[in-house]
DNA sequence: TCACTTTTTCAGAAGTTATTGAAAGTGTAG
DNA sequence: CTACACTTTCAATAACTTCTGAAAAAGTGA
């Protein structure tokens, strides 16, 4: 395989993948594009790159930058911007991780504690809510516990370690 | 809070998570409804319990029933099919998981081996390419083992020593 | 200050995904 | 076979999301 066709599918799948991880898939296709490039790009080398329009690649930036997976690049004597990855691909899923506990198991444990407030009722209907609000509860903490402790690691070799624990684990 | 009040925030709050977590809105509401439901449901309850049409519940159950996590029940004498949630929140966990792997790990592995075939190129985009699908690759191998051992973990008892191995492992 | 370059915003257009509801399909009992 | 009770499908449409491009804002140097 050709080096363009290779990129052009790495991008394509990126995006793909992106659009199923809550990313959109423009954004993870500007993403693709930056990790496989060797140099910072501008803002008219994406458009130009993937065919899109200035304002999709302004607002797609940014929401990378927010993600804290794509950097400004600011060169002396030039007044673009210039935006690259991350290239450390497990500090980048860790960033992902990290954001997505916060916007969605931060949320949901919040939910959860009001409806620990429903007044206990005897009946089966009462019950089954109280025994689901409470499973969930406790799941939601339990997720967030291993993520927060997830996100300490922060390197590759850390993650080495915990693969190898998980690995010894014996499966029932 | 009243009982009525808990279970239409309850369905509200999984419906809205279940979207930022690739399972659609009346999906999740669907799942949420049955799973705070002590008794199965058969479709017209669903219907009225929602206010959705009988094709979209009909739809979503069918999708919810492919993920493993709501089941058919048929009772004697009635021609009328009734559905009910696993109860067991771990057990719904693990199989979300297992199928989001399978849906989304899975692929990209495929496509990460056929991008190794790319030539090799001494050039800096060639290399940076390079780079990316083979950490890519690694990664998604690591996240594949991961989950597949965490899909062996089928009862509380062993989410909890997991849990109690994470806890112990002691953050840089 | 102005002239110029670059970034940001946002209303409308385009594209995508979810929902409806009616028709077709399936299975069962008489 | 027919009538009935339900389930499934799917084309039309509604709802939602993303994208564009031009205008406004912000930044820079003289």
């Amino acid at each position: 395989m050709q080096l363009q066709e290779g990129r052009d599918k790495f991008i394509q799948a990126w995006g793909t993948l992106g659009s199923s991880w809550g990313i959109n898939r423009t954004m993870a296709q500007i993403h693709a594009l930056l990790l496989i490039s060797p140099i910072a790009l501008s803002t008219e080398e994406i458009m130009d790159a993937l065919g899109i329009s200035r304002g999709n690649v302004n607002m797609n930036v940014r929401s990378l930058m927010d993600w804290g997976i794509v950097h400004k690049e600011l060169r002396p004597g030039d007044r673009k911007e210039y935006f690259h990855a991350e290239k450390d691909i497990y500090l980048t899923a860790m960033k992902i991780m990290r954001e997505r506990r916060k916007r969605e198991l931060e949320p949901l444990i919040t939910i959860m504690a009001q409806l620990k407030q429903v007044e206990k009722l005897e009946t089966p209907e009462g019950q089954a809510l109280t025994k689901a609000v409470h499973d969930i509860d406790h799941f939601a903490h339990q997720a967030d516990t291993v993520l927060t402790t997830m996100e300490k690691m922060t390197s590759n070799w850390f993650t080495q370690q915990f693969l190898s624990v998980i690995k010894k684990i014996k499966p029932l």
